[in-house]
Order: structure tokens, then C-alpha cells, then sequence
DNA sequence: GATGAAATAACCTCCTG
DNA sequence: CAGGAGGTTATTTCATC
């Protein structure tokens, strides 16, 4: 259904959502109208989950990452229901995946310094009881990547 | 420097840049010059860092996420500099991270299928020596958050 | 210094050839 | 696919507070 040049154009988008179609069509050897019509099938078809700003990490007072790795002895409904409002309330937490595997949970935290982990860890498990949290600090991005591969689709 | 408004709106714009600007305005009852001169602001300010279309995970072809937290001995720059490259050049790996603790790096994997992590784990060892790669698969998403807390931007 | 209203400019989209 | 008209949206100007 894509052919290489649909996966060009969402590469293109997913990197820099600003640029005018015109750029976009020069860069997949297209003109405008036929990029355009092109993009909006896409949009339509769903490949494009949404377009939004993304902030600056530093300048929004959050520059700090910790990945915190979750046991939990807990695995009834009503656990997993106060953890899941525990996690969407919190705004410092970003990202949160349940695993299989020795941990339960994942945790991605952003934070202003370091030291303010501890006020998001007090903020939980005054919520629900945690088994064994490990805090794992970033301390370098290597990778900081909102692209996906676009090489699988169709 | 940022007032409420301003923060408003960047949160905003960070959960859906597609807003028109008079929208964004009658959101924070501004008009829509105002609010169009704020925004310019707080993109020369530097709190928007870009402006991207969030591709659909299944649509594309990567619904599988996982996370590979590695273990090593080495530590040369030379290694590292492997390292760092490779990590860049394999577009399933969508983010890294350089942690203090038990672990070193950790990594996010997405993919087709959680089969082919073998896939990226051999072209990965193919290129660099790793002590120790523990893969926790994803089995659910609980948040997936491409937005910041706005509270501490100032 | 920041606002709102109106004018201007830029862009996208649709239509025609 | 190229070119242009028409409509929509964003931006700039200007007067005002």
C-alpha cells in the first residue's frame, strides 16, 4: 500500500512537521498538489497519529531523566487500577510500561534536578504499596528519538 | 518570565500543534493576535523545540516495544565511540540512555514483532562487545507520554 | 509593555488545462 | 503534473489601555 516515497514523506514529517509541502514534495521529487494529496491520504489511512510541539527539556525546567524499575507484590484489580490513576496523575512520569520479566513496571520520570526524584517516589507509594523500586539515573541522552523506523510500513 | 498563559499554551500546543492559533487564544481568553505573538515568543525563547507528526505505531509496522538494559566492561573511548555509532545507525533503537547504578545503558527497542529483538540484539553484538543484555518486554502501554509537565517552566 | 481589531501576507487546496 | 484562483489561517500594523 506505501510505496518508498510515502515512507519518505512520513520520515520527512515525524523529523520536522513544519516544513511546507512544496519542501516536502521537492524532497520526494513530487509536485506540490500530488504531495499533497498524498500526505492527506496518509493522515487519513491513520499513519499519522497526531502532529505536536515538542519542548524543550531544559528551558521547561525538566531536564533530568530517571528510569525507575517496579516489583510489586500486588496484582489485584483494584491495585492495578490505583496504580494506573497513580501514573496518569502524575505529570512527571511520561512514560510507563508493564513488563514481563523480573520487573513489573517502567517508569520514565522527568524532573528538575535529581534530588526531586524523591518527592515523585514519596508522591507514589503514598498511593500503593510498591515492592522494590530501583532508580536508574540518565546521565547522558544518547539517543532521544521521537522517529520512528519507518523501513516496516506498509 | 512565563506566566499562566503562557504555560497553557505551550501544553497545549505540545498535545495537538494542529490547534489554530484562535483556538489556542479562546482557550486562554486572549485574542488571536495576542495569542499569536506569545507563541512567536516562545519559539524564539527556545521552549518549542520542534514542531513533529507522531507516527502510529501499528500502522507503521513497530507495535512491539522493548527495553534492553546493558552491562559492560568496556569503557574506552574507542569503544564507546562504537558504541554511540551504532546506536545511531540502528533505527529500531529509538532511544538511549547512559545510566549511573548496576546498569550502564538502557535502551528502547521498537519492533515488528517481539521476535525480531533478535534481530537488532545480533546486529548490535555483531559490532560491539557487551558484558550483559537483559530484555524486558513490553506487554502494555499504561502511558505513553510525548508531553512534559509544564509546572517548573519558567 | 501588552492587548484587540482590522489589514496584510502566506499557505493550502481545489479546479482547470 | 503544472499553474492559478479562491478560501482559510496566521501575522503584522496600528491605535488604545
Amino acid at each position: 500500500m506505501l510505496d518508498e516515497r510515502d515512507r519518505r514523506i512520513l520520515d520527512l514529517l515525524q523529523k520536522d512537521a513544519t516544513l511546507p509541502v512544496a519542501e516536502v514534495a521537492d524532497q520526494v521529487a513530487l509536485s506540490a498538489s500530488a504531495c499533497s494529496r498524498r500526505i492527506q491520504k496518509l493522515e487519513e489511512a491513520g499513519y499519522v497519529e497526531r502532529r505536536i510541539a515538542v519542548l524543550d527539556r531544559e528551558r521547561i525546567g525538566v531536564p533530568t531523566t530517571v528510569f525507575a524499575l517496579i516489583k510489586t507484590a500486588h496484582h489485584s484489580d483494584d491495585w492495578i487500577e490505583s496504580f494506573r490513576k497513580a501514573i496518569s496523575d502524575i505529570g512527571e512520569i511520561v512514560e510507563a510500561h508493564r513488563l514481563t520479566g523480573s520487573y513489573d513496571y517502567i517508569l520514565k520520570v522527568v524532573l528538575p534536578r535529581v534530588e526531586h526524584y524523591d518527592v515523585v517516589y514519596r508522591r507514589l507509594v503514598k498511593r500503593i504499596e510498591l515492592f522494590d523500586v530501583s532508580a536508574f539515573i540518565s546521565m547522558e541522552i544518547l539517543k532521544s528519538g521521537h522517529a520512528l523506523p519507518v523501513d516496516y510500513a506498509e
